[in-house]
DNA sequence: ATTGAAGTTTACGTTAACGTAAGTTATATT
DNA sequence: AATATAACTTACGTTAACGTAAACTTCAAT
């Protein structure tokens, strides 16, 4: 097993998960990232790249970067005392309650959705018919 | 079948949906409401009640007003012109195609949050057995 | 008659999540 | 050596989605 040790330049990253820097510098300055520097230039590990995939699924379904930002640092280490890992634990009930929620209200919608669809074919069968007899 | 006549007052509809009246008028100000006068005071109806529904839980999966302006927007009356169908057809298949993929996203994060909890456990078996153990 | 509760309008304030612009530095290429 | 490219910092601007405050109006109850 090769050990991953590519790296990436900010645009690379940026190009990839359809962002720009300026937002990935956001990130960084949210405390969500905290790449690796040569002088001044940032220096992404793969750890950060995964960390940004988090982020940008996150937006994907409505977390704010805050949010984004504590599930992250779940994935973290682990100087792990008992009470951070009850903590941790309560945490990823609530969130698991959260998520729940959404995927049931995104199931309702996606019903909606083809109740809507199909009454749109009946009507479109409809008008299309009606000007076949005209 | 009785008639659905029931009508509501802006701080019946806050209280039901856990929300502001600020917020309610809000949605008016944005065009995503817009309920009946008796005077001054706004009288609201089931329908109105239905599109606050929809509104609230756009916003719980990541909606933007005026995402949820659109969806509403389909679920009116219908003027119906074969154009408005197609591109209602169109926009139906976009929307779905978005929350499919939070649907996969979400399901990707309540899987990961499976493996956390169940580290974490392990985690706090382990440090249970070390302080049994002292 | 007055007080209180719920409603209204107007308007400025606030937070999150970047956008945008200006000026600087570093590196590579012609 | 000059220029282009990609990066950087600093800082002000912008949009969405309300919050908050101030100053009415209505209506019912004391």
């Amino acid at each position: 097993m090769a050990k991953e040790t590519s790296t990436y330049s900010i645009s690379e990253l940026a190009k990839e998960f359809g962002v720009t820097t300026r937002t990935i510098r956001h990130y960084e300055d949210m405390q969500l990232l905290s790449p690796e520097r040569q002088g001044q230039k940032r220096i992404y590990s793969t750890a950060d790249r995964i960390k940004l995939k988090l982020i940008v699924r996150g937006k994907r379904i409505g977390l704010s970067l805050q949010e984004s930002g504590e599930l992250i640092h779940m994935y973290e280490p682990g100087r792990s005392n008992v009470d951070q890992l009850e903590r941790m634990l309560e945490y990823i009930g609530t969130s698991r309650q959260k998520l729940s929620q959404q995927l049931r209200d995104i199931s309702t919608m996606l019903d909606e959705l083809d109740k809507a669809e199909t009454g749109c074919k009946a009507e479109l069968k409809t008008l299309h018919n009606a000007a076949n007899q005209e």
